[in-house]
DNA sequence: TACCACTATGAACGGTCGTTCAAATAAAGA
DNA sequence: TCTTTATTTGAACGACCGTTCATAGTGGTA
């Protein structure tokens, strides 16, 4: 996973895969059919994680829109700390996998709706104690915010993208999600 | 280019570029040097015409804010009518290119960079006749701005992504731009 | 027409790719 | 302890990778 993670699909090869788990050719093709198995299980590990964090940031007692920020303070500082700017598997695969292999387009997607189907509950409770603006459907903030996560893995990646996500997140969930008064 | 477009820079082989431009091997590395040659160039060739369209859409008498309207408009209808979903070549190359070969992402960030600015005098021109928001510096909501397209070159790969993606700049650009009544 | 500078051609190279499989080793059962 | 069943091993395969280069061909000049 670490490998597909830092190289992209393409880039890892079952050489480097054999030489990192300790498993040879054989036993990798026995565990896991092939490459493509390799990567989907890798995926699936990357997702159950994210999962797993999303649980952990999003949940609690605090108000929704604390917790979106933690969330977001969270991806932030997770950037700076990715010193190979790995950025996010699933995202990188959205955009490395090839349009004639959607069901690997399709798994990473996948893993990635549940973090927005997350954002839309916790919006819709806070457009319900106010906190959170209602002029739009929780369903479109959450993918305004998804948007947002996913634009800040690519910025990260810009000429000195890193000195600037923290401004754009303040700027995204302000605007986004903030009470409109007009 | 349109092959890197595609498949992307590792999924594209010098026999694929071979078989397009119709050179064989010799003159193709006499006029490119080697693949990153022709990938470079290719960059080139697309940052042109990206900046061309940009020139066309931002520029014009109408209002800023209805010119950032017209380039996202540009940006959703050029999403739909892209059946390969291949996205931006720069975005692409920013998150496929890896960590150890800054130049191409430089080079891909540069381009991407002359769009921004672009964005931001803009949206300096929008603050100062009170039609943008002053709350946040013309270079920061520049770079949200920014960020959401990038997002959005991501969400049109999600699962019915394109389903969305109107809403999506909608929510964005009133959210980002819109002056704020607080 | 004869020469020359230049360009195009495509076979060939060493290397790496993903994958297979017969043989060696280990584990389990009798 | 001996036989049987799993698992591990790593050499080998054909295909394709990016790249090179001797050779053939072309267009311009004298």
């Amino acid at each position: 996973m670490d490998l597909f993670w830092s190289r992209g699909y393409n880039r890892t090869s079952m050489r480097d895969l054999k030489d990192a788990t300790r498993l040879n050719p054989g036993s990798l093709y026995a565990a896991f059919e092939n490459k493509q198995g390799v990567f989907t299980e890798s995926l699936g590990l990357y997702s159950r994680g994210l999962r797993r964090e999303v649980e952990s940031l999003l949940g609690g007692n605090d108000a929704p829109l604390d917790r979106i920020r933690r969330f977001f303070d969270n991806l932030v500082e997770g950037s700076h700390q990715d010193k190979e700017s790995r950025g996010c598997l699933l995202v990188n695969t959205l955009i490395e996998a090839p349009a004639d292999e959607p069901e690997i387009r399709a798994q990473a997607g996948e893993a990635l709706q549940y973090v927005e189907r997350r954002f839309e509950t916790l919006i819709a409770e806070g457009q319900r104690d106010g906190s959170i603006q209602s002029q739009r459907p929780a369903a479109t903030l959450a993918r305004t915010l998804m948007t947002g996560i996913f634009g800040m893995r690519v910025y990260s990646r810009m000429p000195d993208g890193l000195d600037h996500i923290r401004e754009i997140v303040n700027t995204l969930i302000d605007g986004t999600l903030a009470p409109r008064t007009n």
